[in-house]
DNA sequence: GCCGATTTGTCCGTATGTATC
DNA sequence: CGATACATACGGACAAATCGG
């Protein structure tokens, strides 16, 4: 629970502004206003309203005001700028969700490996795949190299269950940044074989690197979704700098 | 050409980092060693460094440091976070690029399109359709609407030309927010007429709502990319609170 | 295990610049 | 022009996490 004055604003702005309270395309209550109701400095108020224009609740514009931009949007599979586990995911989108291990094997990163996935050559290994299952139908294919050395005592019934919930409960291990790329590719064998893909001819691929808070690359996992599952949002702002 | 000083520091340790004087996965300079550098305050410095974590360069951990975790990447065709025209981002990736319009016209939003566009019921739009080339093959087709009331005196020979480089420099208009949604749906006979998909069947596709500096909601453009062509990247950091 | 030095995280107050109306 | 709004920058204080002795 978060304890900070500035996520506590943030929350209870982010909160007004989804329940109507402030009019969309209207102006919020200028900061100083803000800093009398939240009785805090001018620093905190725009932290807050800083973190509400990275969400695509709010823009700001000198001399005017902060306006309201907000419209309601679908749950997203996956959200910019946040990382989440496919559980977690499931759970904030309300789906029932499951994992099978296709396969759990040892190898050592080649120059191949190495080059897609971001390891040094030589590198030990844990080379994971597994599907994610939605409503029964498999959707997801994941496959994913481990640094070995982050993760010695991981097994096959581990990763079957909740990777993440391991990694950071277990090992204490704290994740904090994740690189990602996404494409659009030509379904290989294994996506036909491991995913109910109908008629498509390719999935959403998301690959992804994962840093711990060492700032040590300990995974690299490609997901290959099936096309009717995969949403990806983000929300830009054109950066612009006087002069 | 900007002047901040805190964009200046996020500038200076960009290019360190880029250029190796900063070793990767080791620490940066600490923010009170960089605070003497730079002569400049505490929160000017961590301004640049929340800048460059933004952009995967590098991450933080309380008593410990800012811990470099650049990789060079490719050069995206979409970068997060980043607002972008393709004529903008053809010369970032030093590709030639070419612009055709399929059709012009105007049009007034019903059920169907507002709910797809955001637009509200009655808004009079263009409707506008565009295929961009790369090295002369149509790569992405472009459908939008734009509010007629915000760009009167729209013509096909200006859509046809830059359309955001009209609209910022002869209009004036300031574009700010772009939320963005990105998916991959199965190619329609559209697609398939107008972009040379050879064997696939499906394509990644960007739906983007636009709105300018009054807060306003002035552009809805689906982009539907050839997957050759298409690539968007992120950097997430997990978000963590104390309690 | 404790303590102190170091480092980042949060928060405050203030001053000045710049854009808008 | 003045009033108001957000943007930038400064300096200081304390908290929390880390690390070495």
């Amino acid at each position: 629970m978060p304890r900070q004055k500035f996520h506590q604003i943030y929350t209870a702005l982010k909160e007004r502004i989804e329940s109507g309270v402030y009019p969309v395309g209207q102006l919020l209550p200028s900061e100083n206003t803000l800093i009398v109701e939240f009785d805090c400095s001018r620093n905190t108020v725009r932290r807050a309203i800083s973190e509400l224009v990275r969400d695509g609740y709010v823009q700001t514009r000198q001399g005017w005001g902060v306006c309201n931009i907000f419209q309601p949007i679908e749950p997203s599979s996956y959200t910019m700028g946040v990382i989440e586990s496919f559980r977690e995911t499931a759970r904030r989108t309300g789906q029932d969700a499951s994992t099978q291990v296709v396969w759990f094997t040892r190898c050592t990163a080649d120059r191949a490996i190495a080059a897609q996935t971001g390891f040094p050559v030589g590198m030990e290994l844990f080379s994971l795949c597994r599907t994610h299952q939605l409503h029964g139908q498999p959707m997801i294919l994941n496959l994913s190299y481990l640094r070995a050395d982050c993760m010695p005592e991981l097994t096959e019934e581990i990763a079957g269950g909740s990777l993440y919930r391991y990694l950071e409960e277990e090992l204490g291990m704290v994740i904090v940044t994740s690189k990602r790329t996404v494409t659009v590719e030509k379904a290989t064998e294994l996506d036909a074989k491991c995913l109910a893909l109908g008629e498509y001819n390719c999935l959403a691929v998301v690959s992804n690197q994962v840093y711990n808070s060492d700032g040590v690359l300990f995974e690299y996992t490609q997901s290959r979704h099936h096309p009717l599952i995969f949403r990806f949002q983000d929300n830009a702002v054109r950066r612009q700098f006087s002069r």
